[in-house]
DNA sequence: CATATTTGACCGAC
DNA sequence: GTCGGTCAAATATG
């Protein structure tokens, strides 16, 4: 397989990525059409879901990523999937989960609103961890068998930030919700000098963006593709390139919808803010690894490009 | 009343 | 036995 290869062009899209970035962040101000901001938007998604393919890809080559000391303890069950993916041990079967650490905004005990509606059915304490952790799944499961479900956990460092383990994909048809998250976006592209959300969307991306891999995806099958449409957790609310991110589903970085919970804390009225689109800090998790998008983000824009064949990612990681 | 959340019990994997 | 995930009855909320 093509680890430096794959590193390479991971270095190269995200350099696109930035820059399309700071295209769209230009063109807010100014007077670019919608359409050529939902264009952008549109790039950043595919590449950023391309580069998103590679790091999974690469992280799954075992060995690949250091294993940090937290997982010492408890051997991540979905970072071995490098040799067979579902084998003997059928462990709390091998789901394919994303994480992504979203902030609690402004202060706020709740992590903003996904755009999916979530039924608590759960919460448990978690050894060593400082706080519980709440289990959901979607509220049509059983009106049209929908089996995502997500998990839900204050971060240790920082009460402001959750992480969300997103497990399985939502294979339901969101009746009013995904109408309403087109039309946040719609209204988001419609005066984005004007609207914070879309700031906030940028932010995200080009600075407060944590990525973070650990134990992701391993698809048996190389690429990515699959497994991330089973999880399919973030596309930009333009069309997927690939079409991963099926149809009228939305996903954590889509715009909230109405006021659904959000979370084992109490919602509290901050939901507001991020009615028209919010694109929270997250990080993905794929092979023990966390990493800043930003930090990335910079590093590799300093990384000479006759390096890029040869980059190794992991060292942005150590 | 319907729907959502809480919380202890339960279960399977280690 | 412990632990993490789920179930389901009780409870809360609108």
């Amino acid at each position: 397989m093509e680890m430096s290869g794959g590193g390479g062009r991971v270095v190269v899209e995200l350099s696109q990525i930035k820059d399309l970035v700071r295209q769209l962040e230009g063109h807010l101000g100014g007077s670019q059409t919608q359409e050529h901001c939902r264009l952008l938007a549109s790039q950043i998604s595919s590449l950023t879901e391309r580069s998103i393919s590679l790091i999974t890809s690469y992280c799954s080559l075992d060995g690949g990523w250091k294993r940090p000391a937290a997982d010492a303890a408890a051997p991540s069950p979905l970072s071995d999937a490098s040799d067979a993916p579902f084998k003997a041990t059928k462990k709390r079967k091998m789901t394919e989960k994303l994480k992504e650490r979203v902030s609690s905004a402004a202060g706020s005990d709740v992590p903003a609103d996904d755009g999916h509606s979530w039924r608590k059915y759960g919460q448990k304490e978690i050894l060593g961890a400082k706080h519980p952790r709440g289990y959901y799944r979607c509220t049509h499961r059983h009106s049209q068998g929908c089996a995502a479900t997500k998990q839900v956990q204050r971060a240790d460092e920082d009460p402001a930030l959750f992480d969300v383990f997103y497990i399985g994909t939502h294979t339901c048809v969101q009746s009013g919700g995904a109408a309403a998250a087109a039309g946040q976006a719609a209204a988001a592209a419609q005066a984005p000098e004007h609207n914070p959300g879309v700031h906030t969307l940028l932010q995200s991306l080009s600075s407060s963006l944590t990525v973070k891999t650990e134990g992701l995806i391993a698809a048996p099958d190389q690429e990515a593709p699959q497994g991330w449409a089973a999880t399919a957790p973030f596309c930009l609310s333009s069309t997927p390139a690939s079409g991963w991110c099926p149809g009228p589903e939305r996903s954590p970085f889509c715009a909230p919808s109405t006021s659904e919970n959000w979370g084992a804390a109490p919602a509290t009225s901050d939901s507001n803010q991020h009615a028209s689109c919010s694109f929270p800090p997250f990080e993905l998790i794929a092979g023990d690894v966390q990493f800043e998008f930003s930090e990335v983000m910079s590093a590799l824009v300093d990384v000479p490009s006759e390096f890029h064949d040869d980059f190794d990612i992991a060292s942005f990681f150590s």
